[in-house]
DNA sequence: AGAATACCAAGCGATTTAGTTGGAATTAAA
DNA sequence: TTTAATTCCAACTAAATCGCTTGGTATTCT
């Protein structure tokens, strides 16, 4: 039941580029020093986001990426959803799936739905605002120590 | 973020032996046919399931398995867990990890954190009696329309 | 013109998955 | 006492997936 590096290092990046919303563009080698990641497998899933309307590109030299949307409107659900698929520990529970129609006898599909429902509700609860609050949060617990 | 065959199967099979609890061994061909299972994989999940204390085995003829505890004394949990590993979306939240401890920056380990509490909260309150009791439900309600 | 970038598609080694195969040990029943 | 049914064990394997890399094109700023 692991993320596969596509989740982890998409969300990585979308609270990388959080960090600086408002600020224009932000070059892919930036976020992948940043994070520590490969940039050219970073590329892909950037890409893909940007596809599903996640971020905006400017091309060119001073080029690079931005949140579409502020990140009070993109939940951490929105980005694994797009990068992992649907959340789903079970293929009979993924959304609008075809097989499986025996609904009748199976009580573990009750299970997968339980878990992808609970699954779903927490990430579709945070923000990458709430996100930013938790590292402002952080940093001033901190200070007090 | 898809459970592997292990977990899926491995609950299906407990399952089943769930609805024979109390009736002496069952064995693991008839196990396998009930759920449309490959009995020689089947095996090596049943042997996990054994090894650590939630079946028990008779050998020879007329053998087979039998849940070492009362349904109720057995969670989806306990099941998952033995045969998918901890049920961390990422390392660095599994159990006892040692990697990682730089939780300091991490905000994204907090996300996991949530998640995998959330999976754990739900499938430790899951019981096999649980799954027989919505069974019964089941079809009731069938019985109804 | 040149450098910095995004964009695109294909390839690729390593690992994991979902089994299969082949046998040995044990026990009930014929 | 043989035979059939069963658990138990370890090794093997084909196919799929993962986590990238490579190589190139298009665009835009300086």
């Amino acid at each position: 039941m692991k993320l596969s590096t596509r989740g982890r290092y998409g969300l990585k990046a979308m609270y990388q580029l959080a960090l600086h919303y408002g600020e224009g563009p932000i070059p892919l080698n930036t976020i992948a020093d940043k994070q520590g990641l490969s940039e050219n497998y970073l590329e892909q899933l950037v890409s893909t986001l940007r596809r599903e309307g996640f971020l905006n590109s400017v091309r060119g030299a001073q080029g690079g990426y931005m949140l579409a949307k502020s990140p009070k409107d993109i939940t951490v659900g929105d980005i694994l959803r797009v990068l992992e698929g649907d959340m789903a520990p079970a293929d009979c529970v993924v959304d609008h799936n075809v097989i499986c129609e025996k609904e009748e006898v199976c009580v573990t599909k009750l299970v997968w739905m339980q878990i992808k429902d609970s699954i779903n509700n927490v990430i579709d609860s945070i923000s990458l605002q709430d996100m930013l609050d938790e590292q402002v949060k952080m940093d001033k617990e901190k200070l007090k120590v």
